[in-house]
DNA sequence: TTGTATGCGTTATCAG
DNA sequence: CTGATAACGCATACAA
């Protein structure tokens, strides 16, 4: 391995002129900086990133850590953030919790102990504590759910979202409809369903409501609860793709049909939905222009520290993409 | 930050015996050791990574570099490698090259510097650089497709999974076949390709074959102008699911239905491959297991550096999952 | 502007 | 078995 010193010994000059030359803030003579540079490339000569990070006290590496690296919305988040990290000289590691408090509790220590400059989650829990990085002065954003900790955060208005799907699927006729929603306490889990009570009561109708893990095995288990009911829903919101998956396969064994069966909408626009027959209307979030006001609020945070104005919510709205999987065709 | 120091001072110990008691190694009196996890609990301290892999001249992290985040293939592989890395003691960060070289590069350029403790790569040409991680004696292992450099490398059989896939149509009674590939030059593509002409060939039909990039928007361009071919194909054989996708975009753009109007099989199983209708046979690579696999080939490499049996070629068979999309219903 | 010397927090060596 | 102390590779305060 090439250190510094051997750097400044190929150059002819001190260790302290080959990092000032190289990391460019003092003032260095031209002759002496290009005899580094000449050092540097002729020895193939990279910096060691453990021992600046150790002197500096910081790394130029964030963590963001997700809750299913599997699910559309959160890789787009995922390239929101990449692109405006990197575009400011961060790179960003991103970590899977998979929906396990401890899973991303461990991640949380790995990113604490390595120091990592920034980090941006989606949190698996509405416990998941972060005190212990914002303790060591890393910057922490939270992204579609909040923390106990007054942290900036980006979320979608689940609440409109929901309402807006809800009322689209009354709109179309349908008048059973029931909510597949994620577990109870997660916190865009709950938003979705209540919004989707809210609207249903306001008709008059039952609140059929049923959550379950944000996986496709839930979606799948909980629209088998619900057709199995004496009187099953006719209509299905459901909160995210991966429930969708779930839903969509317990229907698929039923012989269900959309359109002339089951209406259906659901949140998150997932590549797949589009390809359905019929084609799957959804409330998509965006999630790539959400990842990238992440990552804009954890660089101002990385400025200036305790900032008041990166304390806040920034609230995206979701948007409606009809495409025929509420049409009563039968 | 509370330091090391500062549980020795508190234990009332010397730093030294409370890094022997932390790390396991050495033996430690009893009660001092008690004393010294009694002062960890009570200040609540956490070794610096940073300072540990410096002094260690080792970190326990690696690095996932991926094509493409969104490929349920890729998502898969990640669980793979993770389960077994975690259980191993390591925390395994996932990087995106989103299919291009630059972007890999600075990747492992960064791995290389935050001299992770290994790299497993799915490489975004056959041209990527690997050198000089091998030669910081960071062991690399290679995934889905070959690297220049003679590393341990996990594949599956893309020959028989496309010769299979092609007789598979062909048994159907379908007459004029066509694939959608990646680019040429790419590993997978190449092969999958080659398998299908051979196949073909053998049969006395024409050779139709697109390279495209392997995005949504590749295929859906290479299915455009498959169709707009004086005599259009009658089946595709798609490359991998992120084709598929594109192709499938095509497809219902003019109105033209699976089974009825054409046969199709695709590369990878994805988690919405099942869902659509008629459901798509595929061709599904074991992408957790050979996740897992590499994981332990790296897990090998760094028990012994070297190691001349770490440094074949470990294939998987892919297997054919019928589903219904190779079906003449029309 | 340049060089020397110190320290970042740990681990590991070497006496005791 | 324990404690002082020297690295690990780099950045910077300070002196020149």
């Amino acid at each position: 391995m090439v250190r510094l010193v051997d750097v400044a010994r190929a150059a002819g000059v001190s260790v302290a002129t080959v990092s000032r030359t190289l990391n460019g803030n003092a003032r260095v003579d031209p002759e002496l900086a290009a005899r580094v540079h000449a050092a540097v490339a002729e020895l193939d000569y990279r910096p060691n990133l453990v021992a600046r990070n150790l002197r500096r006290r910081a790394t130029q590496a964030w963590a963001l850590v997700v809750t299913d690296v599997t699910n559309p919305f959160c890789t787009a988040v995922a390239r929101g953030v990449e692109d405006v990290a990197n575009a400011a000289g961060y790179s960003v590691f991103l970590c899977n919790s998979d929906e396990d408090p401890g899973k991303e509790q461990r991640y949380l220590a790995v990113a604490e102990a390595e120091r990592v400059a920034g980090l941006i989650i989606t949190p698996a829990s509405p416990a998941s504590d972060v005190g212990r990085l914002l303790g060591a002065g890393i910057p922490v954003v939270a992204l579609d759910r909040h923390l106990p900790q007054p942290v900036a955060t980006v979320v979608a208005d689940s609440a409109a979202g929901a309402a807006t799907a809800t009322e689209h699927l009354l709109a179309h006729g349908w008048r059973r409809p029931a909510c597949v929603t994620g577990p109870a306490g997660a916190e865009t889990a709950d938003q979705r369903a209540a919004a989707f009570r809210a609207v249903v009561r306001r008709c008059g109708l039952a609140e059929l409501v049923e959550h379950v893990p944000y996986h496709a095995a839930g979606g799948a288990a909980a629209a088998a609860r619900l057709l199995d009911l004496p009187q099953p829903p006719d209509c299905l919101f459901v909160a995210n793709s991966a429930l969708a998956i779930g839903v969509l396969e317990e229907l698929r064994r039923r012989g269900l049909r959309l359109g002339a069966d089951l209406g259906l909408v659901t949140f998150d626009d997932a590549p797949w939905a589009p390809l359905m027959d019929p084609p799957i209307t959804v409330v998509a979030q965006p999630a790539y222009e959400m990842g990238g006001r992440a990552a804009e609020l954890l660089l101002a945070a990385l400025g200036s520290p305790a900032e008041p104005a990166t304390r806040g919510t920034a609230v995206f709205e979701p948007r409606l993409v009809e495409r025929g999987s509420c049409l009563r065709s039968g």
